[in-house]
DNA sequence: CTGAAAGCGCTTACAG
DNA sequence: CTGAAAGCGCTTACAG
């Protein structure tokens, strides 16, 4: 049939249906398409079933725009990450990715670094997304408060940030920092180390808070010349670690703020000839994948990513149906040290 | 003014504009205002002026749904990839996400282990997506042809299927692995091992299949006992390597179908204290960021993730906008290979 | 229990 | 160059 108009072989492309051809497929109005489509309990059975059965026939799914302009719902969830230079980010999307799946809504992702920030703002005006879970927040995001005065639910899932007026997940990254110090302490170490992360990060900033008083507490407070500075980087890990060992006498217990910087301080250590950790203990802080590998087996706290994930989803998702309790929400959730050969060895 | 009906606190909160406000505030018709927002010739300046900087003044940005049901586009492509257990995901993610955002688009994505290509089907039936970039296929991927149906574009990314009527963009795989073998066979190789991935899967089947095809033509067929197979992952490196050196005479040189495979690999050869390079040569595949750590400094052909990406998202954009050549287009891309101390050492 | 109808906020022919 | 109006495909009061 070469004359019917259509180009060859794309016959098969299935037409989009809408909720008038499935209303005129069952022989019922549109209108109870549509409150079969929405579960509405006034319909009888017989036409409920008819009309389900005619939906499932021709995978009829109706438009998300359509919904959306009568809703003012999207369905969708966006999500700010950082880059993923730190596999930490690539586990939460993970995790976010499944609960938002669970939660049958769509995950709309920004990288912070290609300007994900106004991105994100420019989404929740169009009304492109319900509501939006920032994991980087830093004390710079001036376009994360023009955000939340868009009204739009927003949630701070990994990093924090004091005195915005929004819910807020993160772990208890104080509280580790502190268990780090009394790990340490209780096996009978002195001189301790630190390789932080950038000031006004929360994240790093309240584990290294954690870690210097659990040690100011025991008597040993951390001596300025002990704490290096840098990214969340293996190559700030890297080269803080021989900056500290420089020092006499040097430390026999170093806690890197998160993992990466501990793969960079091990390496050093492995460079240097130093042998972890009957010499020297590494202690890192997120418990990615990578720190179990036989090349790192390092020492280090748990995040509870998944809980993590969860909880901010659901308190995105319970603002959204109103069902959010009144003022905002901050929840911490407990990390877990796991003990591995880069901290193992009884001194 | 407690008593304004609204609660205290709240009014900061920005009402929604329409197209309708600012063409009040402007004092001219909504028309004009919607021909100043998608740039239309035939504005005069004075009232363009006027229009844009109302828009400005006010934040204004049309509404995405509304804008979607007119035109049928929501400026949103999807993207499927696998469970970041491989990092090289993240790195693909990062590099389509900066692509994305240059094409002026969001990006909605769908990690296929909790179900994404059934949910980016549905999103494609819904209308919620402009078109997808599959990273992921099997051979099994039932929704994707279902998807190809459905007449959305769709770009197969980074593992590809032969027999889909779609675009598609890899690294050239193939010739990657033959590299990889004429590269062994100049320094004087004659045992070889190869731990592979599981069958079905383009990208290691590819790989494989270079490698396997050079050594042969060098007179050096890979033996049976000399492959060992398993998924992408750390563990199976590790115990792929292990099985591998328990053949006599083992091999001196592996090449692993991707680099996470080859840390588990070089892992093992650690723990079993076989020196690398001396004793033992340990090639990757993919170069991501870890591959250039102390802690590995492996050797690997780096894939050319950042142009993928471009070239993935033009594809998928030329089609949108109806720019694309006729016939679908699967291009390769070169990878290079990276040297470092996994084999750098002379034999 | 079911249908006819209004309207969400845009885009784009159609007049003028 | 500018405005009035139709219509995209739904959801949901409003009648009956």
């Amino acid at each position: 049939v070469p004359d019917d108009g259509a180009p060859a072989g794309e016959d098969q492309r299935v037409a989009k249906l809408t909720s008038r051809d499935i209303a005129t497929l069952s022989g019922v109005s549109q209108s109870t398409v549509s409150r079969v489509v929405r579960g509405y309990p006034h319909v009888s059975d017989a036409v409920r079933e008819r009309v389900l059965r005619t939906m499932k026939a021709t995978g009829y799914r109706p438009n998300a725009a359509a919904r959306t302009m009568r809703t003012r719902l999207t369905g969708v969830i966006g999500v700010v990450v950082g880059r993923v230079t730190n596999p930490f980010y690539p586990e939460l999307i993970d995790a976010l990715s499944e609960e938002i799946g669970n939660a049958d809504r769509q995950m709309n992702l920004w990288v912070s670094d290609h300007g994900g920030e106004p991105s994100a703002l420019g989404a929740i005006r169009q009304g492109a997304v319900d509501g939006v879970i920032y994991t980087t927040v830093t004390a710079s995001s001036s376009s994360l408060s023009e955000a939340i005065r868009q009204g739009a639910p927003i949630v701070l899932l990994n990093r924090t940030l004091a005195g915005l007026p929004c819910d807020k997940v993160s772990s208890d990254n104080h509280e580790g920092g502190a268990t780090i110090a009394r790990y340490m302490l209780r096996h009978g170490h002195e001189r301790f180390g630190l390789i932080a992360g950038p000031v006004g990060i929360s994240t790093g900033a309240e584990r290294e808070e954690g870690y210097r008083r659990a040690l100011l507490e025991a008597g040993h407070p951390l001596r300025d010349d002990m704490c290096a500075r840098g990214e969340f980087t293996h190559a700030s890990g890297h080269a803080g670690l021989l900056q500290l060992m420089q020092r006499t006498p040097a430390p026999t217990a170093v806690f890197c703020v998160n993992d990466v910087i501990a793969f960079g301080a091990l390496d050093a250590a492995r460079a240097q000839g130093i042998p972890v950790p009957e010499d020297l203990w590494i202690v890192g802080y997120d418990d990615i994948d990578m720190a179990a590998w036989e090349a790192f087996s390092l020492t280090t706290v748990r995040q509870p990513v998944g809980e993590m994930a969860r909880l901010g989803v659901k308190m995105l998702v319970d603002r959204l149906e109103g069902r959010a309790p009144v003022p905002f929400r901050h929840e911490r959730l407990p990390g877990e040290l796991i003990v591995r050969n880069s901290t193992a060895g009884r001194r």
